[in-house]
DNA sequence: TTGACACATGTAACCAGTTACATCAATGCT
DNA sequence: AGCATTGATGTAACTGGTTACATGTGTCAA
């Protein structure tokens, strides 16, 4: 009966005094056990189990200088389209031994630099940022911590830190120019929040600097299924004539599609329906929907096991182009007339 | 040019005798600013600046005892139901200044072991995981760590920590009692793996155990829209009569639901088709579908705060039952003859 | 003038590990 | 027998913060 009551967390020390060996012969045990002698290496894992001894991650930290953890913030997790990247992203983290910590920033540059200030605090070895524009704060932070950071869901070489991601102005010009090409003159435009969202922007900006023969209007909404169901309501009940809707996300174009069937406007036939992203759920609407594909998976990976190498051979990464992709399904025709 | 080429970062005792005072000044300016006089505040700041210091988190931690940090054990992030689970637990921890770190396991218990462990090593504070059925190692680790741990996505009262969940049983209860009702004696069941997912074991059983006048089938198929939707090809292709699938989850539903428009079997007309969880797409669909309401962004929310409470205040939460809840939409009609 | 007290600051011990180096015994080789 | 070498273990100095306590200075009242 050895166990004290005293319910502090028992440390090397005790196990030390407890086995009758000196600290570094514990340490060894954990670290090196072949440089132990079975029978001390036995008596000593007795005392750990007795004690029921937890080595403190916050003594080997401060020891190795490292957390392994990296962060990532992004704008929600409630999106199929952040998930996967962070999924793909944290697969490739697992081989490294590093850990990843979620923030999200509901797309607020305040928040988002709150919470990269506590990703600091943490010990945070690495961040993925998304998207090219964010707070001085930020920045500031990343400059004086020296924090190796990559930013995703676009590409700008000539960014402050690498971006591994895609051109979001052709993203949209891809799939205005499939549209063009189908003969469509007048498409309404649905997209999310503009505000303090540079992918947005910037899918906006490749679409009306395409020099494209089309009269587009435009229409924000939440980014959600909901915003993209009010928003082609909204088209609808305008009363313009529109032959396509182009969604600047396919969640957004779900929501639209949701509301054409239910006002019996058959899809392609009289009106064509394009998303961008390319989701799952996206092969498997009524009609398929025509998208462009982003990567974002492949861009998961990439960021991740470039912040890794960074991280871990201190290898900063080149920043990395990833392709949209025209995915023609069945949701867009030839205009009528 | 007092910065120094050898390029370690800097500590607490460079900023000290950079700034001429000793070491507990700068720790009060960081920590108890207004102890210390205006004028050494910001000769202190100012050498704090020049060196680029930045607190060792390990350091602080290790003193406090504490990283601030839970961590969370899901099978994947990409799944919507999990990804927005997570979101839940999120928005909870932050206003208690604590982060989440986010660990997959692919439902596999090896993995899940594994990385509990790697979350220990890291120094988790709380933990939370998805069903009740775990490897003894994860348990034996729980119970020497004594860590605070909250198992979701199942209600057990009796189980060896708290739950905060739902009776998966009586959602696929109350799924089926609802197609009963309408008339349907001929079920095609279609369900994720079973292996490792008590979830998914439950409400079979919860099916099976009903004790409902109907003649049920089986099918099991990946949890994704395309394993739904070729179960759904299965099905129909073996030519027994069936008047309603029941699929298990909604992913499942609204892939099923794609294969019945490919076959041009009318929802609910021909066909009836359920799912489980409520997915936000599942209101959008065509036809919306019915289906068993999972409260998984309150059950979020409600872990969140638990394991918080938990963590900051030794309040080990009551387990916690969340209420499944019909949700009758358009894909359900009444049995054909 | 002196004691009491507040206030700013410094000293050094502490947290819980890791690790360079020292010690010591046992073995091998000449 | 004597010395070098190897292997197991111990000692104590680190890591980078926090903090109890000590010190020193200045103000005020008795």
């Amino acid at each position: 009966m050895t166990t004290k009551m005293g319910r502090r967390r028992a440390n090397l020390r005790d196990v030390a005094a407890a086995a009758g060996v000196s600290v570094a012969t514990v340490s060894r045990v954990l670290n090196a056990p072949e440089a132990v002698t079975q029978e001390t290496r036995t008596r000593v894992q007795a005392a750990i189990d007795e004690l029921r001894f937890v080595p403190s991650a916050a003594a080997r930290a401060i020891n190795s200088g490292r957390t392994r953890i990296v962060g990532a913030l992004i704008p929600t997790l409630d999106n199929a389209i952040f998930a996967r990247f962070l999924d793909a992203v944290e697969s490739q983290l697992a081989p490294y031994r590093l850990s990843l910590i979620v923030a999200t920033t509901s797309d607020d540059p305040k928040q988002e630099a709150e919470k990269a200030q506590r990703l600091v605090d943490i010990g945070v070895e690495g961040l993925i940022v998304s998207g090219i524009t964010h707070s001085d704060v930020l920045y500031r932070l990343i400059e004086r911590t020296q924090l190796p950071a990559i930013a995703t869901s676009y590409f700008d070489a000539g960014y402050r830190f690498p971006t591994i991601g895609y051109d979001n102005r052709a993203a949209a010009e891809i799939a205005l120019r499939h549209l063009t090409e189908l003969g469509h003159r007048d498409i309404a435009v649905i997209h999310g929040p503009k505000h303090n969202n540079d992918r947005t922007r910037a899918r906006i900006a490749g679409l009306k600097d395409a020099g494209l023969p089309v009269r587009l209007s435009f229409h924000q909404s939440h980014l959600s299924l909901g915003g993209g169901s009010t928003a082609a309501n909204r088209i609808l009940s305008s009363g313009k004539h529109v032959s396509a809707l182009l969604c600047l996300s396919d969640v957004l174009a779900t929501g639209a599609l949701f509301t054409l069937r239910c006002n019996g406007i058959e899809v392609p036939r009289s009106m064509s329906l394009m998303g961008i992203d390319d989701l799952p759920a996206s092969t498997f609407s009524d009609p398929p929907l025509t998208t462009v594909r982003l990567p974002v998976r492949e861009m998961g990976c990439e960021a991740g096991k470039a912040l890794a190498d960074w991280v871990e051979q201190q290898q900063v990464p080149q920043s990395q182009e990833l392709w949209p992709e025209l995915i023609v399904r069945q949701s867009t025709a030839g205009a009528a007339g």
